[in-house]
DNA sequence: TGTACATCAGTGAACGCGCGTTCACTGATGTAC
DNA sequence: TGTACATCAGTGAACGCGCGTTCACTGATGTAC
């Protein structure tokens, strides 16, 4: 026994255990990239990691939960690269701190197209995350938005130009959202800021799954960076 | 020889083939919707369809023809129905001409989620839509869009409230948009309208692949309508 | 320190299933004279 | 109008391939005494 030092000190099973496990993380996000989410296969996976089939099987329980092990990975890359962006930034400069998660999310996308595709495309059939594992990393790009409004708001540095009149069930879901999230934003910024987000994704999206023709603009980059200036009007965010 | 009725008067023979592709793409549809495009298989369509696998390829030379068929299918019923939709509101009614496309957008691809993912979604692991076949029907939408965003702009019903410069490299661009589609529409007005179609899928996609948790909003509707309302507002359309 | 036992990684065969595509064929429908 | 021929829808077998999952097993690694 190695009181003071479990998890440090491990025995050479439990070195091979985890590197075959990030092997096998590694040989999934791969066979993503080629076949999709849909074809993704254990048999296939065994054979990259030079392995007869059921061998894979103590690793993970079934395909299901090599997706879920790919899901978490993917969510939590992206999400570690968000907050280091954010870190970049002035504590004060909220519209650039919005923009970096913009730009981080849409770098990743297009490098990691299938793991994007994975997260944010169309579902997996007959795949259902499980929520207790995903949940978790899976908010943590929305979590760090919620960050830079809450202290944009609380800063005075938000300007909703027009006040739109958030729906009363909406006013609910708001107080909802603000009690679990410990913060403080005021409905119409909120409001303003769950548009932004959906529709960030909706402007990344269109660059990484190829919407606009191949050969409609020139520089795609210019493009994003026009749109997410927009966005951030949108969302309303001055920096003091 | 029916001169004159060509492609009215049928054989016996050429009804029961077009109703054969008929049978073919709705026994298409309702797999893409149960297993999705990656697994779309000509096999499973035969079986459906009562008949031998090989006797499919009298219809389709391959699955990925297949495919192609429920993109375009998809794509003409959504254009379809956003035509008429913009069609029901006042000529001169912008924002609503514009919120009745995103309408019916959201309200399509709930209901047909499947589809909206094949031509929205994730791209389709080793398939690639021929654009020969998919261009024209792909771009309905936002020729739908185009076409609100030419006549609010000639109409004077365009305010860009803040004033973004638009990039070089998309104003050349922008050019060429306005000489292929016809149109004399500013690069104000067209940046911000380029912004909110993909901000209005983002929106969408956001609710039919549903990445909001399943009980963060208790009426979809109402944050549709209200995001919506922030749209048209980053859109700058005015009513006159 | 040495030995007996428990744990666990990986094997190989098997189950029952699916797929796309080609090919020679039968028999019904359509057409030209 | 009747007949000979051409067209075409659909058959059934075959090719070669893939999949997820279970199971009894071997042999190496780890551990308790």
């Amino acid at each position: 026994m190695c009181i003071g030092y479990i998890g440090l000190v491990t025995t050479p099973r439990e070195r091979a255990r985890a590197q075959t496990f990030e092997d096998i993380t590694r040989i999934g996000r791969s066979h993503l990239a080629t076949d999709g989410a849909a074809s993704l296969s254990l048999r296939a996976v065994a054979r990259d990691l030079g392995v007869v089939s059921s061998a894979v099987y103590r690793y993970v329980k079934s395909r299901d939960e090599l997706l879920t092990l790919l899901v978490v990975d993917a969510y939590t890359e992206l999400g570690d690269a968000v907050d280091a962006a954010v870190n970049e930034v002035p504590a004060d400069n909220f519209p650039e701190q919005f923009k970096a998660v913009g730009r981080t999310v849409r770098t990743w996308g297009l490098a990691e197209s299938s793991r994007y595709a994975l997260l944010f495309g169309s579902p997996v059939p007959g795949y259902h995350a499980p929520a207790d594992r995903t949940t978790g990393p899976g908010t943590r790009v929305i979590m760090a938005l919620v960050s830079i409004f809450a202290a944009a708001s609380a800063a005075g540095a938000v300007t909703a130009r027009v006040d739109f009149p958030v729906p009363a069930s909406l006013r609910r879901d708001f107080e909802v959202i603000r009690t679990e999230t410990g913060t403080q934003i005021p409905d119409a910024v909120l409001g303003r800021g769950l548009a932004t987000w959906a529709s960030l994704f909706g402007v990344v999206s269109f660059d990484v799954f190829d919407q606009y023709g191949s050969d409609t603009f020139t520089d795609r980059d210019e493009v994003f960076e026009y749109q997410l200036g927009l966005l951030a009007e949108m969302a309303g965010l001055d920096s003091i």
